[in-house]
RNA sequence: GGGAGUUUAGCUCAGCUGGUUCAGAGCAUCUGCCUUACAAGCAGAGGGUCACUGGUUCGAACCCAGUAACUCCCACCA
């Protein structure tokens, strides 16, 4: 391809030679010459690489992304604050375009749009790369202590915090740098404490010894939404226990299965987690288990370690999953716990916070759990406890952050009460003063909220806001913003002790949960903790829109919504726009170990910014996975070709000004279906179907405004246009860049600058125009265009059908009874379809082929192509069809029920439809009479 | 186990209040074109039992019931 465009070149080359050297075949006028020269010097196709940059910085040269409270309405989208630490994958790409659409289309809109940009200091995934670094180094985190290694986490997140910001620009977001915010930045990590301590003074804060989710990697707590439950191959292994009677003595602690004991003294449980059976406390069977009556009362020994424990009853054991008989551990599972809790057993904890074994587990200590599993097999078969194994498939959870075996574990942790908060927070969403979209998410909210558990919000870590909880000598404590306070508060609540000092308190070690901070995002990032009444928190908030993702539906969204209505009284934002997730194009959601995930700066230099974004909008409405597959990208990117190709032919037309202008009805035309595609974007954005919206766009740029309009206006080669078709041209052309700039801002501003819109100060720029509004619509001449296109479609068809060069003129006759004056539109239709001469006639032209458009009735003589038996095979077909329309139309009209139900427009649509085919089978049939078809 | 959703062309999806002359796009396919803006293009064509079964209705892709397949969310039967 390549190459036959440089033969191309070549040649034109010479005849430039030629032509300079006056011995041409023919002559080039001045201003024949100059368009040729300047058609040469754009290239054939856009050019991305330089503008993108050139562009984004000049919008931030001019503060254009800049936003300070005025008296124009607000937009406001605060971002999703990414990890500090991430990098930009596609489920960023799609989530931020789409909040860059909305942000640029308010901007165009007159309002004072304002996208805040931030980060969040993600803990765990923090900590853990902190972790990993000086573990590089060969420091351990416990030995530089807290401080220390804060600085070593700061100097971490200076480094690589925020790269992903950088990667938005290139993607062309529109956020007001200025703003960017970090959730681990002073006044955020104040309103954090604050908050803390103002939900803790409510009663809504408390301290508490739960099961939690225990990440034995990140040696930390961390919530329900952050487990992920995968299914895994596992084993099940039925183990013995002895059974003892009450009334018999202790058995020799040196009994084995060979001494001499009936299977009658044994009882086999079925465990996952043979390893934990050193932390049982109790055998459970259901009180209703036939086989089992025997075992009521009776006592059972842990096989290895010999330790007594009781066999209790309880309905809650299913008879037939396993063995009847289960093992109950209530140190190490949250059912066992609960179980525990009612039946008053002990708790033995096994484990250490890394999930080795402790000294408690009296064998097997200090080896991690997996391993004391396999080692605990072999002992146990090899004592002949082992009954079988059995290969065996269940959910296990996995931490999000470290993909760590949760652990069950019971600790003492901080929890925040979610019942009242839940409430108010629900009747936002019930009542539609929050709008989900799409709102079948509603359900799951509401599901949530009802059933809204208490959110444990400590984590053991270092890097986050410490809580503010300061401990008494005694083991007492207080809430307080700092030591001072807490010491005042302190010496009030331990009078006693006489000589209690400052130093004597000591803060708790654990961090709060990132969600803590993250849920005040829409009132922190406007200061609205600090500082209530300021300018930017009344104009800002509540907020406008909130893109994100259903995942966090519930961690987040919901959470901020509690947090708005507590904290200021008033919902965070208005719509919540939930994206899909991005999946590869067979289905699979992307992700690093599949590495089926592109990198988005790559696709970015591929495929231009704007032709990745309209590729990924392309197919995304809210809610609905995204089956992402380059193919999108290349799609965006010739669309951004196409708008630079039209481009480059207005550029380079010549104008001259005489008086006449042979397009009018054109220009008229494409004013109207303009507006009409302005009336349908507007409808879409109102319903935020983006993709739809696009659509719409890309369809009216294309196909009506480059495939239709263009063509019927163009000259024809070597020849001007006249002044009154240029100038309307470029004002379609203006307002097209201005309804392509949200999608696609960097192509519509390259082309807004150029000279052909005329000059632009140094302010006038796309980001900032104006929207078109919504203009006059004239039908008549919309419906009268949809009929010469199918007109002009026809003869095309003709012409492939019967092998008829797009470049051979043909004549074409309309009879005289059309419904539609085709005469006004003869210059389209013969420009368009190639026509040398065209003619109304009174009577059919004989030896003709002939269409119909509608019922009006063409001809194009071609007598020496005629078949005249294919044409009476069509026209025969065609009969049939009408024939068969027909029928059910009149069945339709003559069914009394129909007439009587039927809407009034509904009936005389039927009505026109039955004259339309009755006049269309006239036609066809005197077409079949005049082709003697009955003697074919 | 509970809940929600999906099923329309080979693929990805529209189809909004049940009612246009045969249910629409894009991609892919086929045919013909290097036609002076664009081969990243132009012109044209083919392709559908709207998952299945029943019901409501004058009329169903759309509403209702059932069935099947898939997806997601919630729920820790060891």
């Amino acid at each position: 391809m390549v190459h036959g465009h440089s033969v191309k070149f070549m040649i034109v080359a010479v005849d430039l030679n030629k032509t300079a050297m006056g011995h041409g075949p023919w002559t080039i006028d001045h201003g024949q010459k100059s368009l040729f020269l300047r058609n040469m010097s754009i290239s054939k196709t856009y050019e991305p690489k330089q503008t993108e940059d050139k562009w984004y910085n000049y919008w931030l040269e001019h503060n254009f992304f800049r936003s300070v409270p005025d008296e124009r309405e607000p937009y406001t989208i605060v971002i999703p604050p990414p990890n500090v630490t991430g990098v930009l994958h596609m489920g960023h790409m799609l989530n931020n375009t789409i909040q860059d659409v909305l942000v640029r289309r308010a901007r165009m809109k007159g309002k004072n749009a304002c996208w805040v940009p931030g980060t969040d200091h993600a803990s765990i995934a923090t900590e853990a790369k902190v972790v990993a670094m000086l573990k590089e180094k060969g420091i351990n985190k416990k030995d530089i202590g807290r401080e220390k290694y804060m600085e070593y986490a700061w100097e971490w997140k200076e480094k690589y915090g925020g790269i992903i910001l950088e990667q938005l620009k290139k993607l062309g977001a529109s956020c007001d740098w200025d703003r960017t915010r970090f959730t681990m930045e002073e006044s955020l990590s104040e309103a954090v404490i604050d908050t803390f301590i103002h939900l803790y003074k409510k009663g809504w804060i408390y301290r508490g010894i739960r099961m939690v989710n225990w990440d034995p990697q990140g040696k930390t707590a961390v919530s329900d939404e952050e487990v992920i439950r995968k299914e895994v191959n596992q084993k099940l292994y039925y183990i013995r226990y002895k059974v003892l009677s009450p009334e018999s003595e202790v058995l020799s602690q040196n009994a084995t299965l060979d001494s001499g004991l009936s299977t009658s003294d044994f009882l086999t449980i079925a465990t996952t987690r043979p390893e934990t059976i050193m932390a049982d406390t109790a055998v459970c069977i259901n009180p209703n288990d036939e086989r089992y009556k025997h075992l009521h009362g009776k006592k059972a020994i842990i096989p290895l370690i010999n330790r007594e424990i009781p066999i209790i009853l309880d309905e809650y054991v299913t008879m037939d999953f396993g063995t009847g008989c289960l093992k109950v551990t209530p140190a190490h599972d949250l059912n066992d716990y609960e179980l525990g809790q009612k039946h008053g057993l002990q708790v033995i904890d096994i484990l250490n916070d890394d999930g080795t074994l402790n000294e408690k587990a009296q064998i097997l200590v200090g080896e991690d759990r997996f391993a004391a599993r396999k080692k605990i097999v072999a002992l146990l078969e090899a004592d002949g406890y082992l009954d079988k194994v059995e290969d065996y498939k269940s959910q296990i959870g996995f931490s999000e952050r470290t993909d760590a075996v949760i652990e069950p574990k019971l600790s003492m942790q901080w929890f925040c009460r979610m019942d009242e908060m839940a409430k108010p927070a629900l009747d936002y969403v019930l009542k539609g003063d929050i709008k989900l979209i799409p709102d079948k998410f509603i359900n799951t909210y509401r599901y949530w909220m009802e059933n809204v558990k208490d959110w444990c919000i400590s984590r053991q870590l270092w890097w986050g806001q410490q809580i503010p909880a300061w401990y008494l000598p005694n083991g007492q404590f207080v809430i307080a913003k700092n030591r001072e306070e807490a010491f005042e508060l302190a010496k009030g609540l331990a009078s006693h002790i006489s000589h209690l000092k400052s130093e004597d308190l000591t803060q708790d070690e654990d961090v709060v949960d990132t969600w803590f901070s993250s849920w005040l995002w829409p009132i922190s990032v406007f200061d609205g903790f600090k500082d209530p009444n300021n300018d930017d928190i009344n104009y800002y908030y509540p907020t406008n829109d909130l893109v994100t993702a259903p995942e966090i539906l519930f961690f987040w969204v919901a959470r901020m919504i509690m947090a708005g209505h507590e904290f200021r009284g008033e919902l965070p934002f208005r719509n919540v726009y939930l994206t899909g997730i991005v999946r590869d194009k067979i289905g699979r959601k992307m992700s690093k170990s599949l590495g089926n995930s592109p990198d988005p700066l790559g696709l970015i230099a591929d495929y231009s910014a704007d032709g990745v974004r309209v590729g990924m909008l392309r197919s995304s409405p809210a809610g609905n996975d995204l089956m992402f597959d380059e193919e999108h990208c290349k799609w965006g990117r010739n669309f951004a070709n196409k708008i630079w190709n039209a481009f480059r032919l207005v550029k380079g037309w010549e104008v001259d000004d005489r008086n006449e202008c042979p397009n009018r009805l054109a220009i008229e035309w494409f004013e109207s279906r303009f507006n009409q595609a302005l009336t349908e974007i507007e409808s879409n954005f109102s319903q935020f179907r983006i993709s739809e919206a696009l659509m719409a766009t890309y369809k009216l740029v294309w196909d009506d405004f480059c495939a239709w309009y263009l063509e019927m206006i163009k000259p024809a080669y070597q020849h001007p246009i006249d002044r009154e078709t240029y100038t309307a041209t470029i004002a379609f052309f203006e307002n097209i860049l201005k309804i392509l700039h949200p999608f696609m801002p960097f192509i519509t501003e390259e082309l807004w600058h150029d000279e052909l819109f005329g000059g632009r100060s140094e302010y006038d720029c796309c980001i900032v125009a104006q929207l078109p509004t919504i203009g006059k619509i004239n039908t008549q001449v919309l419906s009268d265009i949809e009929m010469v296109k199918q007109v002009i479609t026809q003869i095309r068809n003709i012409r492939e059908e019967k092998r008829i060069s797009p470049k051979e003129k043909i004549l074409l006759s309309a009879k005289d009874n059309a419904g539609v004056s085709y005469k006004v539109y003869e210059s389209v239709i013969s420009k368009l379809g190639n026509i040398s001469s065209f003619n109304i006639v009174s009577d059919k032209v004989v030896g003709a082929v002939s269409f119909m458009v509608s019922t009006d009735e063409f001809y194009v003589p071609l007598a020496d192509q005629l078949d005249p038996i294919a044409e009476c095979a069509k026209l025969r077909k065609d009969k049939d069809y009408y024939a068969g329309f027909l029928r059910s139309v009149n069945s339709k009209l003559s069914n009394d029920k129909f007439m009587a139900n039927a809407k009034p427009e509904i009936v005389e649509a039927e009505l026109k439809k039955k004259a339309d085919a009755e006049a269309k089978l006239k036609v066809i049939d005197e077409n079949l009479a005049a082709l003697a078809c009955d003697l074919q």
